[in-house]
RNA sequence: GAUCCGGUGGGCGAAUGGUUAAGCCACGAGGCUUUCAACCUCGUAAUUGCGGGUUCGAAUCCCGUCCGGAUCUCCA
């Protein structure tokens, strides 16, 4: 049988770091085994799902690389099978109609909690046979009286659930919308999904839906519940952790690829390696070696894993993004034309940025003159002694025939030279000069990416504040 | 409160019951160097939550206990 997985979710808010494991593992699974990766969207709570929601969540697996092969299917499209599996369940007496209003539930479990009692429907309606008048009601499911449920989990093994442990849970609300337990199990055995790897925050539902499925005669899936994704402080990760969305991720400047990567190694391991490709990660991966154990988000790694891939990745695919990126960050279409190529920006940035933001920022000042000099690199470079090597520079370098990478470097050695200075005393004073910052690429690099046309006014400009700074002293 | 799941340095995590408990991130020191990075070397950091037991031998098996998380909705 061809392994068929699917990832459901609820189209609530956007998809979000664990979400989008789950999905890996989903996608990983079917792509390893030559099965089918099914999405389906679980919108049967119609009060919070949106069709936004649909769309982010659709749009962020697609940046992901996570395509399904099937689906979107939606929950809502599907409202008549529930239905009609539910009368079925209700002719053949394994489900009832309950017409407990809301008020007497809610001052049953205060009554079940004051005990110290696990609040459960006590089903009451079980054995009702007449109709409350103006109540519709909902569908509650009967859960077997005696006995216990065995899950059994592809990474937590056999885990056992009593019976009396579970109550008669709704099935279908009273407006007629199945409840989750329900249709899950519904949609999971019409699309023919023979491996469940979710949240293990649904392992307590498992029981319960194995009831069902074993009322309904369906057969049972492979189940695989993964560990939760927790924030630094070891509670769930949510929004006070930072980003948590997979979007903002690409918005802060990350690689699909390096997003991928992080995710599958939060819970899963394959001896020390660190670093996966899409397809190694597709031949490495296994439930199996899955762990148990809730895994901490560190943003840290994340961004030393975003380091590596931003590091791996070809120019000429860089160069588009950061061409995006350095929009963000206010350059003009025609600044970008005018400027280097951005591939040689890429190549002589991508072992000083950890994101395709930072790249950005650290590459602004090939296009813009500094607002004004960084004002410890000043104090420190542009100083009176720096005024005859400045001016040396100027010379030099004005009257270079070729101006490139090699150029400029051996113009600026030779400037250090004739005046017997180490290379820190000439380089950083025009670093500065031409940056307005103490730290940038090497500096032969700095001046072939700026280009002759703009080095020589900033160097100038430089020339002329110092002079203005020597004059304010006297 | 009940049930279920988990617990190995600050984080991710490795380790058929068998040397001195891998590796990565972070952190610290040094090297390289025109700056920032990158890179190289070294280092700090764990009586494997705790307590018992089984065993020649326990991170690993058993019992207890503590802590954390999940679930207990006409949410998913």
């Amino acid at each position: 049988m061809t392994m068929r997985t699917r990832f459901a979710p609820s189209p609530t808010g956007v998809l979000h770091i664990g979400g989008a494991r789950t999905a890996l593992f989903n996608w990983l699974l079917a792509r390893r085994h030559c099965g089918a990766f099914v999405l389906r969207i679980e919108d049967t709570d119609t009060e919070r799902s949106t069709r936004e929601s649909i769309d982010q969540i659709v749009a962020a697996m697609s940046w992901l690389g996570l395509e399904a092969d099937e689906g979107p299917f939606l929950q809502t499209d599907r409202l008549e099978r529930y239905r009609a599996v539910s009368r079925q369940l209700l002719d053949s007496g394994l489900a009832y109609r309950c017409y407990c209003s809301r008020e007497d539930l809610t001052a049953m479990r205060e009554e079940q909690r004051s005990r110290s009692l696990k609040p459960r429907y006590d089903g009451r309606c079980r054995s009702r046979t007449d109709a409350v008048p103006g109540v519709d009601p909902v569908v509650r499911f009967k859960t077997p009286v005696g006995g216990s449920v065995r899950v059994r989990d592809r990474i937590r093994g056999d885990v056992i659930f009593e019976n009396s442990e579970l109550d008669d849970l709704v099935i279908l609300r009273s407006d007629g919308i199945p409840t989750y337990n329900f249709s899950v199990v519904i949609d999971d055995a019409d699309m023919g999904i023979t491996h469940v790897v979710r949240g293990d925050d649904h392992l307590n539902n498992t029981p319960r839906q194995l009831n069902i499925l074993s009322a309904l005669d369906l057969p049972v899936p492979e189940y695989a519940h993964v560990p939760m994704i927790l924030g630094a402080d070891g509670s769930r990760l949510s929004k006070r952790h930072g980003a948590v969305s997979v979007m903002d991720y690409r918005e802060a400047g990350y690689l699909p690829e390096a997003v991928l990567n992080y995710m599958v190694r939060l819970g899963w391991s394959h001896g020390d390696q660190e670093l996966f490709e899409v397809e190694e990660m597709v031949r490495a991966f296994s439930l199996e070696q899955v762990n148990e154990s809730a895994a901490s988000f560190d943003p840290d790694k994340f961004l030393w894993v975003n380091e590596q891939w931003l590091r791996r990745a070809p120019s000429d695919r860089l160069a588009p993004l950061l061409a995006t990126f350095l929009g963000d960050a206010g350059m003009e279409d025609a600044d970008l034309n005018t400027g280097p190529p951005l591939a040689e920006i890429v190549d002589t940035q991508r072992h000083r940025a950890k994101t395709l933001v930072e790249m950005a920022e650290k590459s602004r000042f090939i296009y813009t003159e500094p607002a004004a000099y960084a004002p410890k690199a000043a104090k420190q470079h542009l100083r009176g002694v720096a005024l005859p090597v400045l001016q040396r520079l100027q010379g030099r370098l004005g009257e270079l025939g070729v101006w490139n990478v090699e150029t400029t470097q051996a113009a600026v050695e030779s400037v250090a030279d004739e005046l017997q200075l180490k290379m820190g005393k000439v380089a950083q004073p025009l670093r500065v000069a031409v940056t307005g910052e103490a730290a940038s690429p090497g500096i032969g690099q700095t001046l072939a990416l700026i280009g002759r046309a703009k080095t020589l006014p900033r160097l100038a400009r430089a020339v002329e504040f110092v002079k203005a700074r020597i004059a304010r002293a006297q």
